[in-house]
RNA sequence: GGCUCGGUAGCUCAGCUGGUUAGAGCGUGGGAUUCAUAACCCCAAGGUCGGGAGUUCAAGUCUCCCCCGAGCCA
């Protein structure tokens, strides 16, 4: 069984901002924790290229389509890989394998019998790329999110016949679990109940897009082109396109993760049109909720957006996706705030987790000859420590179940504290100085290194950099395995101890970002 | 206009089916300590639980109305 997992095909029109960041750490993370666990997991990400805002965007800039699409897709591969995000795929729906994928859905569909046609009149917005519904005798109206003037249209477009799956779809997300978090899913549902009304897929006099077979004039229009990206991707680079080839190359997806504005196209237009094409449907669709920078929507307009590339630049890595992920419940909007970002990043991983390991390590070489001291008592499952690396252990464990990767964190970050505690109410420093005491500070020096060991094991997923820097600290090579690598008890005494090195700095910012 | 989700200590949030003095982290103030990245550990703050009304022996937790924020639909 594969565990695929996608973020949405970021539209190219503009670079990343924050935003798809945030989804891709998230995905990035969750697909980390599924490979610990020994799954085989299908990480995909990629770029929706067509449609007329793309166009018009790369006429104003003096560019083919194409040319403008290059550019900004491989301005996103290449952030996803300066933030060494772990995808399998990167797929661009300009690819083209994808153009045959389509074609074969829509083969499938169409003979279905739910492809007709219809007239779509009115008010549109080429930003949105789509029809508003402001009554046909307006005078000049414009689009209240972008503020600029419609352009009214009178088109012949097919639509896929929605109508049709209102039972199936019903059903589906009724089911527990499908749409997460649960509290999205009354939304969809009265969306649902209002009555499906058949979609338009198609524009007339778009050029950049796939054309519609057999329906010359017409292109594919957003998610009947950008949603099958997700099939697309899952080819293999040797496959022919060939949608039979997809249940054996990891279809259906386990996990969708998307932002809750595109909940609905995800959780109801997408599974009827699988069901149309008599493909399976995903297992899960997680809408995560949006970022706002200092308790203000971020915009151009405003000028307050936060551009993902320099905050890497500037913060690194293992910062941003703790702050990220460890304080903003993902499911929930969450608010960028500076002075919090600084103050999480180094009381959790620079003083408390960091810390915890450079104190211990220290003591444990200055008296027991640079190396892991001898675990006498402390080896057992009854040790107050090893009881508390379990408690996290299965803390952090459900919290994977359901995707709350911030109480993933916070089991992490729990057990540091409570080593920290214990470190300071045996105080191996006084004891060290009494006679007879040098077993009993070993084994303590023990249990608090074995706990910061099992701390950097249920870091791996959140912020791999970090752990894996804890680990070599500690003399461990190789990937943790969950859960084999959180059994008390695993780390071996007399083992060598490197010379202690902070393993995270603090961050130290003095400008605003 | 309809619907959904939020509105709990300065900040970010926990509070399951209503029931002892409403909790955690950060920030702030005080104390302790020296192994450590001036780090760690302990203690403290008295917040009308958005506002109002109601149900109940008892409501942050249920009902209704209103206000504010986000989103979806029209």
């Amino acid at each position: 069984m594969v565990f695929t997992l996608t973020t949405p095909l970021y539209y190219v029109n503009d670079r990343a901002h924050l935003g798809s960041a945030y989804t891709t750490l998230a995905c990035d993370a969750i697909a980390r924790q599924r490979r610990l666990c020994g799954e085989s997991v299908l990480f995909i990400t990629g770029c929706d290229e067509h449609g007329q805002k793309i166009q018009r965007t790369a006429e104003a800039a003096g560019l083919s389509p194409q040319a403008h699409c290059d550019a900004v897709s491989e301005g996103y591969r290449q952030l996803w890989q300066s933030w060494q995000i772990s995808n399998d795929r990167f797929i661009r729906t300009t690819d083209p394998r994808h153009r045959s994928i389509v074609e074969q859905f829509f083969a499938r569909v169409e003979a279905n019998g739910d492809v007709i046609e219809g007239r779509q009149q009115g008010w549109y917005c080429v930003a949105c790329e789509e029809f508003k519904d402001d009554p046909h005798e307006a005078q000049d109206p414009e689009c209240s999110l972008h503020r600029r003037p419609l352009e009214w249209r009178d088109e012949l477009n097919l639509f896929f016949r929605l109508s049709r799956y209102q039972h199936q779809i019903e059903q589906l997300i009724r089911q527990d679990g499908f749409i997460q978090p649960q509290n999205r899913r009354r939304e969809v549902e009265n969306f649902v109940a209002q009555g499906l009304r058949d979609f338009s897929i198609s524009r007339v006099n778009l050029p950049w897009g796939i054309g519609v077979p057999g329906h010359s004039g017409h292109t594919f229009y957003v998610w009947f082109d950008a949603l099958l990206g997700y099939l697309t991707a899952l080819l293999e680079p040797g496959d022919e396109p060939d949608l039979q080839l997809l249940s054996e190359r990891g279809w259906p997806a386990s996990l969708h993760v998307i932002g809750k504005d595109i909940l609905r196209f995800h959780a109801v237009y997408w599974p009827a049109m699988l069901l149309s094409a008599g493909l399976p449907l995903p297992k899960r669709v997680f809408g995560h909720g949006f970022l706002t920078r200092e308790g203000q929507k971020m915009g151009k307009s405003i000028g307050n957006v936060l551009d993902p590339q320099q905050l890497l630049d500037k913060c690194g890595r293992d910062a941003v996706r703790w702050y990220l992920l460890r304080d903003i419940p993902f499911g929930d909007d969450g608010d960028f705030q500076q002075q919090r970002f600084i103050d999480l990043v180094n009381n959790d991983l620079a003083n408390t987790i960091g810390n915890l390991l450079n104190r211990t390590s220290s003591m444990a070489r200055r008296w027991f000859a640079d190396a892991v001291p001898p675990a006498g008592g402390a080896k057992a499952s009854s040790h107050p420590l090893a009881a508390a690396a379990l408690q996290a252990q299965e803390l952090s464990e459900q919290a994977w179940e359901r995707l709350d990767l911030r109480a993933a964190a916070e089991a992490a970050l729990q057990l540091a504290i409570t080593a920290n505690g214990f470190l300071n109410d045996q105080a191996p420093w006084k004891l060290i100085k009494q006679e007879g005491q040098q077993d009993q500070v070993a084994a303590d020096l023990y249990a608090v290194l074995e706990a910061a060991r099992q701390v950097a094991v249920l870091l791996a997923p959140l912020v791999p950099e970090l752990s894996a820097r804890m680990l070599a600290q500690l003399s461990q090579d190789g990937e943790p395995c969950w859960p084999a690598a959180l059994r008390w008890g695993l780390l071996q005494p007399g083992l060598g101890l490197p010379e202690p090195q902070p393993v995270m700095a603090r961050l130290e910012l003095d400008d605003p970002l």
